[in-house]
DNA sequence: ATGTGTGAAAAGGTTCACAGCC
DNA sequence: GGCTGTGAACCTTTTCACACAT
């Protein structure tokens, strides 16, 4: 509990916990810093120094001990309670978010699940039954929720994010691709595949163009 | 078309790319490096510094054309053509994917839809007709696709990955939870929420921990 | 042998400060 | 006034090299 971490190494050890959560699902025990490495792209000698930083230590000639790992890792990023989210969007896209095994995992519930489509309220997906829009407020509050996850049609984005912050939500998952404007003490992730895709891409392009040898 | 750009760098103009195409759809004309900043989280000195790297310039006082901007980054990237990608999985995910705008607009397109459920084979999601998995490897080398989206239930994921490796699919977007073994010339993608959450909750929590003033 | 731990050097990013053009 | 452009100091991350434990 002494003073902040860094934002690049919480950054990275959030990806390690990730990695190592599914290698012991795969029944894995013990895990090398080359192979976190390769999982996350992080360097090796990266990932060493960040395990020595938060002062976990690895047996030599093995690595680290999954399990452990795990542990060290939540109890100094503080992820030992569960969130409760708000999500808006009940179409193809809430749905799949609500019934993904990947939020629950890590200690998110999509405890509310809202629409302004009549035709989908009372609708169960995932574990919850979908209400109007109109009760957000009053289920956030109740529900002590920070977090909401924004998977409408992208012209009604902006005016969920606006009901968001007034419900006092402090961070949104953005699946549309609008760019939100809000406040600026509230956090706004915008899920971006084509991030990854566009960056990726220029690597594989250059190297094309590079074929000498 | 001279040497290779950082990492960093690269990464950094998809951000202002993406930025600055939703201020373009909103009307605007020109953008500031601040509000680059503000919507990538970058900060805005870095931003100059990476605008004048690619030998684009802004005016003072006003800031960067949104048009040229797109352009040059466009160029530099090398992000002109427009690349067919291969979704596997048509449930809810799949066809949330596929019905999305946000591909589309930075030049991808979903070409193929596949599924190993007879009854949603022949059905359409998006403007395509899902396709059985089988079809995979043959319309991959057809519409020469090098992307690849897996969207289906966890359990088939790593299968699924095996069979775009044999099609010679090179990026991989994974939409699901579990960890992909592919040999390493294979770019896979996790779209992950979480990574983002814990990051920030990690801060937040620690804010209300210093309520001192 | 294999994989951790760590010093030292280099590269990349951030921040401050301020000059210069609209 | 507002915002770009850039030098200089500083901090973070990456990489090389090698000692050391199992």
């Amino acid at each position: 509990m002494r003073s902040t971490l860094q934002p690049g190494l919480t950054n990275r050890l959030t990806k390690y916990l990730r990695v190592t959560q599914q290698l012991i699902e795969e029944g894995r025990d013990a895990i090398s810093s080359k192979e976190l490495g390769d999982f996350t792209g992080i360097n090796p000698v990266q990932v060493r120094r960040d395990l020595n930083a938060i002062g976990f230590s690895g047996t030599r000639g093995v690595g680290y001990q999954a399990y452990d790992l795990v542990e060290a890792v939540r109890s100094i990023l503080g992820l030992r309670q569960t969130y409760n989210i708000a999500l808006v969007g009940a179409g193809n896209l809430g749905s799949a978010i609500a019934s993904s095994t990947i939020l629950p995992k890590r200690g998110f519930v999509i405890h509310d699940v809202f629409d302004n489509d009549a035709s989908k309220i009372g609708r169960t997906v995932g574990n919850v039954v979908v209400k109007h829009i109109d009760e957000l407020e009053k289920s956030v509050a109740e529900a002590d929720e920070i977090i909401g996850i924004i998977a409408t049609p992208a012209h009604s984005a902006q005016a969920v994010a606006e009901l968001m912050v007034e419900a006092e939500i402090r961070v949104i998952l953005n699946y549309t691709d609008v760019l939100l404007h809000v406040p600026s003490d509230v956090d706004i992730h915008r899920i971006d595949p084509t991030a990854q895709l566009m960056h990726t891409l220029y690597y594989l392009t250059q190297a094309e163009g590079e074929e000498a040898s």
